[in-house]
DNA sequence: TATGAATGAGCATTCATTCAT
DNA sequence: GATGAATGAATGCTCATTCAT
């Protein structure tokens, strides 16, 4: 009556509900979301929901494939190799900082599908399937620097990969607790940039230190 | 009947309730987590759960307020005020880095937390009082270091403290997802070494590089 | 299995519900009702009850509301104005002592409702915008009766109204204590004659009477 | 430890928990009131309750018992039979009047013992014992009255003794339902005197009127 | 494709009551 | 006489899901 529908517009459906469940799976995981919460806001009611992906959980999946599909677009969009290496690595540094940033949802997602021991993904076969553009990406620059000598040659492009988002992700995802413990917001616009400076800055230090 | 009862024993009840609710807390979270699960782990029933408790959310701001006792109790007992700069920063390091290993539970606990946006650490007395020892400790070495002229002396305490526990934190928290995506498990004794190796050389090396 | 399932008949579901929640109030009261019961006895199960009503508040509130409509429509009913001011006030007199003997229900709702300090009526924006039709009616017939020199006219309409609803309602009210201690039923059909005819003696004889 | 601890007062405990069981049953009758609240009220705990009283039904019976007993060692104190019987009339009429409004929760009990058919009354054997000795005295005055011919002498004491009654008990019972859907609040102080005269005004003229 | 109606299992919580000291 | 600890059976309510149209 007083609600919008919205009618026959399986396209439109299908999508309000994968974005509405993004945003209710990102607050409160798989089992803290209500699917009468997602119809709602999705502008539907709770059978569409069924009718689409046919259950909770494989909405969640379809969500986390989505998030995950996302990050592998932006990954692939960056185009790092016609960077100087130490200029590509720090370009790496703050998209991987702000990509987190400004989509938290994945955080959350994250944090949640982690929580679950990554049930979830492990049971979609797309998100097998993609493997993550940027870790080939961080070879070559890696190999680069090595060669043209400003890097050292004994760095693991996987461990280093877990290095530059480490503190982001950290900081971001330990937020609250961190407030409430160190009395500290680490998500303010100066803090932020401080703290990206510490983590790009000792990156750097360390790729161009000789191998010990 | 064929379950060993514990009959009059509140020290004892009260604390297998805390050590189930711990467990059941960790995974799954406050709305994951069952009550009669709870219940029967602690080989009691529902009831005493309320009984000394009060009610499932006071039950989960205790388990908080123990997780966090236990950390605070840890890093008091860390004495570094006697060690060389370096060897107290990778001392400290490496005790972050395994107290989150050792105590999984309160990583999870922590995870789960923040996705309430700390609510539960906010409204505990107990929690807000008591101030984290190590940052402390940590500002009186860097000090020591940089008066020995072996650190350089624009290190923020708190920035470096996150730099030190963020990476312990990520690959252990996003273990499983890190898994799927990379292909790669870094609990694995091996993987879990030379990771500490890289985080710790990481921080040293930028320890050590004079402020530009 | 063995029972009648009804199917797909939302009007009649909600119907049943209400009926039924009806006897369950009457008996018990709000906190005495039990809502697996009021579904049972709806031939339904717990949850339509509250799909349809919300909580067992609100169907609590949504039963004294159809009460006093039902009350208010029969008052509608009564056409007391072409009668005689002695025939209508014996009419209305027998009118209301009939209604609550024929509406127990509506009698212990009543007083549920008053344990409670009237705490669901004050709630309902329904019931509070029926004002009740029978004080005008009374008030018409009390002006006529004076006007016509056969009744006194210092009477207030709405104590002459409360007067003529207290023993009906007393007696149907506290039958059973009244029963225990005096040891007489007052619901006996031959003295509820009794007592009805006492009654309109009663207030016949006082409002001939001039006023002192 | 803060709270006042009663020790070793049998008498007195006996005595609290009934005063404060009284309060707790009349506002929420018999389902409504819980066992720790009037134990708290009574600054003891809920086992005393079942060692004084067994159960909480028989806690119930023990405060109707102990109700009734005071309103029958009221009545006994009311000298009647050396008045003129129109005064007496008037006297008992006011008595009863002020009882019920100086006793609201013996009203309350009553209420939910009638809503309970008087089940908890009945199996009573002190409440059966003690017949209201207000009736003998109401047929001495009755007599008297007619005997000297200022009343009629067709009136069942008994009758009439509910008649007394049952105005001030309907407004006082009724009084929030009677506020909401009327408007007027027959509690208030003008209000019921004004409400009182209308009463024995009515059963006056009514006693002086001859027998028709 | 879309939707209101229906369902049973499960949820956190509360209840009166009893046990053991 | 007095008390803290313990219990099992409800209680109101919510959940994800399916039915019928």
């Amino acid at each position: 009556m007083n609600e919008p529908k919205i009618k026959r517009d399986p396209e439109g459906t299908r999508r309000r509900i994968l974005s509405a469940a993004a945003e209710e799976f990102a607050n409160g995981g798989l089992s803290g979301a209500r699917v009468d919460q997602i119809a709602r806001r999705a502008l539907t009611n709770e059978r569409m929901l069924y009718y689409y992906f046919g259950s909770k959980e494989q909405l969640f999946t379809a969500v986390l494939e989505q998030a995950f599909a996302c990050l592998a677009d932006a990954e692939r969009q960056l185009d790092l190799d016609g960077l100087e290496p130490v200029d590509a690595i720090t370009r790496l540094a703050h998209f991987i900082w702000n990509y987190y940033f400004e989509h938290q949802d994945l955080l959350r997602l994250l944090n949640n599908e982690n929580l679950h021991e990554a049930r979830y993904i492990k049971n979609s076969s797309r998100i097998n399937e993609m493997m993550s553009p940027v870790t080939s990406m961080l070879s070559r620059i890696l190999r680069r620097g090595a060669e043209a000598g400003v890097f050292r040659n004994d760095v693991d492009p996987l461990r280093f990969y877990v290095t530059l988002s480490a503190l982001g992700y950290y900081v971001l995802s330990n937020r609250y607790t961190l407030a409430a413990i160190l009395g500290r917001d680490f998500t303010e616009p100066e803090e932020r940039a401080e703290v990206l400076r510490l983590s790009t800055d000792m990156v750097l230090c360390y790729l161009r230190t000789k191998a010990s």
